[in-house]
DNA sequence: AATAATTTTTAGATTTGCCTAAAAATATAA
DNA sequence: TTATATTTTTAGGCAAATCTAAAAATTATT
């Protein structure tokens, strides 16, 4: 049996490891966790004594294959219920993390596939992140952070590094969700902001916290029809990643290489 | 803020004063939540320190109309998590209560009530049990137990008293799911047991102990149609209730007179 | 290499929720 | 009404998960 803080703890575990190939230290857990490192290193005795981690006094931690396994699952659950909330029960994307935080922890046999079916086993959640499928495998994409674009390059919104509710309802209003459409006009060298187009046709600046912040895939073959064409984000999203690969699980894969 | 286990009391103290008039008992709540009578006495103190109970030694508690709004809320959610469970998810009756019993706790503002809304306000759940509505009032019918019926009786499932997972999948077995036209065409005397004719033409025999665990409702009119025209479950029991009364939430209802 | 700064662990408490065993109160029966 | 049975509470303890403060280990800096 896991309790929810330590399913807690090695889904925190897994995503330091995820953006920094090395062990995750104490220090960073206890901030992923908005708790004390004492706290943190309680708890790491609890799970290097589950085998969910491998743990060396003062050395930082890794997941073993059981708790990445465990970690995984809960990432899949976490996002399959983002999707529920979203696409059927009618939240804004900004408003799930919250409650999928607590669904996540909720155990019953065949819950998650039974989601998953009636979700039409989605591969990205609301937020663009990937959901990891039943054997763990995930999808991924590429992707690059909107400020290493070049003018004149046309993309789509697939993603957020940020999470937080305040960027996510600023892209809301700035007609950027996922799938939405944009190109790149011009760099103002003097703060790295950047003036787009977007998908109706006007013309914004971003800043550059902004173009780190939001990902896109650089789109050739959408830029001819660019503002004539009127197509669903749901459509978008669809031909984007009809050609995304898989990777197994177990292995975790590198994190993107930003830029070129 | 309020715990999961304080949420479990609240919701066993409302089972047992809906069932008994009177006071629920220490035992009684600890038969309920399967605890000692030691633990329910430490949670009493809690519930009674946060105002939620009415609670003097030796004398039982009753929920405080705080408590019982809670109560309602909480019940209200289970019930809705089980509706979605079994209608949108595919689950069987008999799979959904565990895992409502945890959905129940999550906690997020208009959570219920887009859960309500993508239900298309459901106002039984799957084991024909009402669902409160967002002021906290309940539908409820006129019901009774198969075994009070009288000889020559046509009657339409309704709901069921035992929730066990061996009794609803033996009703399913004897196909008594819910909505599920009977006959009763005979009782023996020896042992009260209970020969019925289902929708389906069959005749069977049931023991008294499923005549004191089955509600149905007494039809009338659809007699005449009895295995001739075939109706769904859903459009039946939408027959069955759309002239249940409704009652005002905080003053409890008495307990269902069973037999005339 | 010694000192300073930082990180991590330990020590000791606290809260929640549960347990068993014993004591106290209440209800039932003789 | 006294004795007996039952119910309920108290006492004492335990495990999970958290905290603060102090000690120990590691890393960075002179
Ligand atoms: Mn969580
Ligand atoms: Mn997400
Ligand atoms: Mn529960
Ligand atoms: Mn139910």
């Amino acid at each position: 049996m896991i309790s929810q803080a330590e399913e807690n703890y090695l889904k925190a575990i897994f995503k330091i490891s995820e953006k920094e190939a090395k062990a995750a230290t104490t220090n960073a857990i206890a901030a992923e966790m908005q708790t004390t490192a004492a706290s943190v290193t309680d708890m790491l005795k609890r799970l290097a004594e589950k085998n969910l981690i491998d743990y060396e006094k003062y050395r930082g931690v890794q997941l073993t294959p059981e708790g990445n396994k465990l970690a995984t699952a809960l990432i899949r659950k976490h996002r399959l219920w983002e999707v529920l909330l979203v696409e059927k029960l009618g939240f804004a994307w900004d408003e799930v993390h919250e409650l999928a935080e607590q669904l996540e922890h909720v155990q019953g046999n065949g819950l998650v596939d039974r989601l998953d079916e009636f979700l039409g086993h989605p591969k990205f959640d609301p937020h663009g992140d990937p959901i990891p499928d039943a054997e763990g495998r995930w999808s991924f994409r590429q992707q690059v952070l909107l400020g290493t674009l070049k003018v004149g390059d046309h993309a789509v919104v697939t993603g957020v590094d940020d999470h937080s509710a305040a960027f996510l309802q600023y892209l809301d209003q700035m007609h950027l969700a996922l799938g939405a459409q944009l190109e790149l006009l011009e760099r103002f060298p003097y703060d790295q902001s950047l003036r787009i187009r977007t998908g109706n046709g006007q013309e914004i600046v971003l800043s550059e916290k902004v173009g780190q912040n939001l990902y896109v895939k650089i789109s050739w073959e959408a830029d001819r029809d660019f503002g004539k064409r009127i197509m669903s984000p749901a459509f978008l999203m669809a031909q984007l990643f009809h050609r995304d690969v898989q990777r197994r699980g177990g292995k975790r894969f590198a994190p993107l290489q930003l830029g070129k």
